[in-house]
DNA sequence: CGCACCATGTAAGCAGTTACATGATTCG
DNA sequence: CGAATCATGTAACTGCTTACATGGTGCG
């Protein structure tokens, strides 16, 4: 799934604009999908050209104007077409379990710093997905994504909570030796 | 991380060829890190030329002649600074839970085969790893890694299995209307 | 006899990121 | 008054994937 196929999408759910967009993935749907305005412009121009998707300007007050974004019956057969075509891949590209691996090549203090940064963006991305979890503008399937991704975030909080211990090669000494 | 400090810190494991560099991550480590030939021996190359590592051909019976790398004191060095710098970036790319949120867009067959595709995947990747925990080779640190990936993917498992009903839009007609 | 494994490399291509360019409004 | 939000776009760059090229060994 590239970047024109998952603007079909969001324009399958409604209009918008390319702002809005990345605002969708943004706004709790980061964890699994990342996309910067360099993608989802040009994506939304070739759409258009293609007649994917037609586009209105559409002028606002005290704020700039928008171009909005329509998908066509061409645009829809497409996402379909797409969707049903996938192979429903999952990449983990995960640079945190990578400096695990070698842990050993680190001082302690930076071990725990490591730890800690992992512990906070976990933190961060479960408190961004409970906010999107209370959207009413999402599909009902988009809330087992959600939860998908929210199951699977706890778990590698609790794991790292619970398995910090055999990282640490000399254990905090019991007492006097 | 980009490529050329994954094989550094491959190489400050002990001596590999290219090949043995693809096969570490490939057996085992494949859910959060994929690397193809293609990366790691132009990245060999370059790591020869700066100095980080060194080179040996060793020829040997009833199979094609190999390079072996040795790192040296710049590249080690170089392997610890990488480590004491890197943020620890953890992302999921996956197209999986993108085709949930629009899963009212498939068929619900199309939607069956993707979640059997998906536990699939995640079954063979647990098997995968169950298989490497044994290694001997590898650091206690890796062990560490190894158990995340395993309890994530668990967690992905068990959160299908148990939440794939509220996906059916239509629940099986209770009875006669 | 064909396929998988061992083993190395080059070159083209592509998808996506980063940086740059512009500019009004609103909030602290 | 600086920062964030709204809003769109281009161009360079980069890092990785894919395809191509080559060739012996061993298994079913």
């Amino acid at each position: 799934m590239d970047i024109k196929t998952l603007c079909l999408g969001v324009l399958s759910l409604g209009e918008a604009s390319g702002y809005e967009i990345k605002k969708f993935f943004e706004d709790g749907f980061s964890h699994f999908y990342v996309a910067g305005f360099g993608s989802i412009y040009p994506a939304l121009a070739e759409l258009t050209r293609e007649g994917h998707v037609t586009c209105c300007d559409i002028a606002q007050e005290k704020r700039p104007a928008k171009k909005v974004y329509h998908i066509t019956p061409s645009g829809a057969a497409l996402f379909r077409r797409e969707l049903a075509q996938a192979h429903p891949v999952h990449r983990v590209r995960s640079d945190f379990l990578l400096q695990m691996i070698f842990a050993a090549f680190m001082p302690p203090s930076r071990l725990d710093e490591v730890l800690a940064l992992r512990l906070e963006d976990i933190r961060a991305e479960l408190g961004h997905i409970e906010l999107c979890n209370r959207r009413q503008d999402i599909p009902p399937s988009a809330h087992f994504a959600l939860g998908y991704a929210q199951a699977v975030l706890q778990a590698g909080l609790d794991y790292i909570e619970g398995n910090r211990g055999v990282l640490s090669v000399t254990p905090p000494n019991k007492d006097a030796p």
